[in-house]
DNA sequence: GACCAGGCACATC
DNA sequence: GATGTGCATGGT
């Protein structure tokens, strides 16, 4: 075994310690999974939930009635989340990508092969690598291992990969190295999460850090 | 008031 | 291919 896998395991290890299940995702449904995996682009979670929540109480929640709904208008409600005019164009293209290629179900779309699934979702404009892998495994529960700036920060400043790296390269490590187990990389990107949002955001390693020394 | 937050597309060189 | 920039709100 690499000397990189044990890492990544006492990593996982040391964080579910410290931190607990995450119980991750955070939305019910599969669908709102979605709609927080494009909504969540580089903005905190408590923004998303108002603009969630915006829908929810607009009775908009659904694949039909953001397709219906005009760009401004969705917006609009969507306005907490930041970047609201983009987001707004972005939700646009999953959903008619949803409705034209499974006929608006999330439940059609987890029945597709996950590597086909894969690619046609980095197709769609505004859906990168890591929402891509966010939908996957958060919504449609598949093995995928989501990457994101705090994965990215932390293997960096623990000198297992460097941080110019691509996002398929620390992907590649982390299928490499762990059991391809939907629980254990659900857990595992949100304690990454978690650990960013309370530690080491300016200091390499800052004190009381659950990895320190490793 | 500065900085950050569960990215991505696009322009420019 | 790499590097820089715009997008925008709300909490600390």
């Amino acid at each position: 075994m690499l000397p990189s896998m044990n890492k990544l395991l006492e990593i996982y290890r040391r964080l579910y310690c410290a931190f607990g299940p995450q119980y991750w995702w955070p939305g019910e449904a599969p669908f709102e999974v979605a709609i927080g995996a494009v909504l969540t682009q580089n903005t905190n979670w408590g923004n998303v939930e108002k603009a969630i929540e915006n829908l929810k109480r607009e009775k908009a929640l659904s694949a039909k009635r953001i397709h219906e709904m005009r760009t401004g208008r969705l917006a609009s409600l969507i306005k907490p989340a930041g970047y609201f005019n983009i987001k707004a164009k972005r939700l646009k293209a999953f959903i008619d990508f949803l409705i034209n290629e499974y006929n608006g179900s999330m439940e059609r779309m987890k029945n597709e092969e996950m590597q086909t699934l894969r690619v046609k979702l980095l197709k769609i404009h505004g859906i990168g690598p890591e929402t891509a892998d966010s939908i996957l495994l958060y919504a449609l529960k598949k093995p995928v291992f989501v990457i994101d700036a705090y994965t990215k920060r932390v293997l960096s400043r623990h000198k297992i990969m460097g941080h110019e790296e691509n996002y398929e390269k620390f992907q590649v490590l982390f299928h490499t190295a762990l059991k391809k187990d939907i629980r254990l990389f659900n857990e595992y990107h949100a304690l990454f999460v978690r650990l960013g949002k309370t530690h080491c955001k300016t200091k390499p390693i800052c004190g009381g850090c659950p990895l320190e020394g490793i």
